[in-house]
DNA sequence: CATGAATGAGCATTCATTCAT
DNA sequence: CATGAATGAATGCTCATTCAT
């Protein structure tokens, strides 16, 4: 289906150029598509922005969610849903350089609560609330929502853009270390309970 | 001095409206000067880009930099420079919109290597390197370097994003917070040691 | 038939919107039938306007000609016949708004000889025609067919304007001194004759 | 002034070919002109032909009002209006066209009220008015004003067409036929009276 | 006969950059 | 040094028309 080239094509070029660096033109040429035939499944460029992020982030909710076990351990589960966020990125860099486009885009402001998986976390309708919303009481720091999600995902989203952008090598073990911190970052220290 | 007029006016634009935006002639009625003028003292406007990010990024690794006493022990020295981090970019929003701009664009791919504040920790040319360079061999865990730095400045900066967009309130208490789980990210584990 | 439904919606489309703001396929979407349908049945857009302006004419001039009874005098076969086009018009706003664009673009141009009712005078294929080419010597004015044509449908195209926009109120004795006044502009003064 | 070239440019082109088949491109080159010139001068294409509008209507109404002299009757007054008016119309071609469109377009509607010479006849603000707001009670027929206007403007217009068509020669006489039959159908009847 | 997906030429508009003053 | 009028390449979008089914 031409509709689905074209996205599949937007997110390239929107990835590789930016959505300002990437006329519709060029898309329509890539895609082996008529401009037109663009306009005749989605009204206008911000729409296909839009269209193109619901699909993405669909997708890699679908991802992440399906390969959480849920009779595991929060702690397992929560090192399991980062390394499974890591790898399905860092396996899709076209996907992961849209996001990151996306949310520091006008459009993302609307959408900024739910940032990548995380929306409100007493919902489990995504992998980090599906996961912490029935976490035992003394298994995590008894931070405010933010908190946990800046600990838990930013430093996933940081060592992503290197990894991406091709500064580092993302190795295994790399994957494991930053997990590691993650979890040591918001886990109720032994020690203090 | 219409340099400095015409980068400060710039931030401000580039910040509130991003780099598409801001049209060189609203750069020029908001600074006060001549389109042309502009074009004395930038070559053209990634150029100007260019010399704003330097700017910005020079002032605020002095400011960082400055502020930390290295005669504290490693862990209070990385938890004021998160806090200063944080403090500093939360109260120049514009410098944040402007970096997080700036490391999105394609400008920004040849600077990622240089991050914030990150460039080659071997130089203590920067602040974490000025720290972290000399740190006591049993305080921080034997990462990699980038796993490092993702661990510590990525909740920083995820948080900061939210806090400067208004999604949620930056109080002491918050920033202590994620300074102290940045720490624990990093920090050798006492009963590992 | 398919035709005449993509005619009468053709006419309402053009005269709402004009002939520019009348896509062919927000046509076909009104007429409840496919784009290339409309193709079947007019070669072109140009092609659908022509047809659509003969279809109208056609109508116009059958239906004033026919209700001008010829044993009445010419003041009154006159006066019926400028009254009964207010009324045909005004009853059918759409025909004269389209006919009123049909005549200020391109197209009317090679119309503009045949003119609303006004043909050539020497044949009654017309309404005009049909009765002042045996009009009594002295009722009316030796004036050029043109100059008449003018006095007699000036002021008629001019009130229909403004009572189909809406601006004025098309009452019959409003009607009645406008064909008064028509009447006045070509008949010969009685106290000429 | 380029604005100046600009508007004449226009006038001469939306005459000729319409406000829809006159491209910004065409203007521009016509004007000898850089495309982003026009929008120096003008906010878009709409804005334009709104300038244009109240240029060409004010050259108008300056040169038909200046041009009557109130000292003498009504009847001479309302001759001489109507005869400037041909004339002057008849000398720009150009303009008469162009009025003609912008009435019958989107723009025009809002102008309906004042169209040509014809705003509120009581203020003296425009040819008509400045005339017959002090006609003698006697001179002219007790009609609306629509009515009026009807009879007074619309042979005129309607001549014009077909003058500056080329379907006609206009000739002196036939002004002067024209003017006679337009008062004709005004003027209070003498057995009337 | 009927359909509507596909097409691409054409248009209005923006904006970085130049250069004469 | 400073200016801003002038420029035109580039872009998002529309719509008449075609053609495979």
């Amino acid at each position: 289906m031409k509709h689905n080239v074209i996205l599949q094509t937007a997110l390239e070029l929107f990835a590789d150029h930016g959505f300002h660096n990437a006329p519709m033109a060029k898309l329509a040429e890539c895609a082996n598509v008529g401009v037109g035939t663009i306009y005749r499944y989605f009204k206008n460029k911000n729409n296909l922005i839009q269209e193109l992020y619901k699909t993405v982030d669909e997708a890699l909710n679908q991802t992440i969610i399906d390969e959480v076990d849920p009779s595991l351990s929060t702690e397992l589960q929560f090192k399991h849903l980062i390394t499974n966020l890591v790898h399905y990125l860092y396996a899709h860099p076209m996907v992961f350089k849209f996001l990151e486009q996306y949310y520091h885009s006008p459009f993302g402001l609307e959408k900024k609560r739910e940032k990548l998986l995380l929306v409100d976390m007493s919902t489990s309708n995504n992998a980090f609330g599906a996961i912490f919303s029935k976490h035992p009481p003394n298994s995590i720091k008894p931070l405010p929502i933010p908190a946990l999600h800046a600990l838990a995902f930013g430093p996933v989203l940081f060592i992503l853009r290197d990894a991406i952008g091709g500064q580092i090598e993302m190795s295994e073990s790399l994957v494991q270390m930053v997990t590691e911190g993650c979890w040591d970052a918001i886990k109720k220290d032994d020690t203090d309970g």
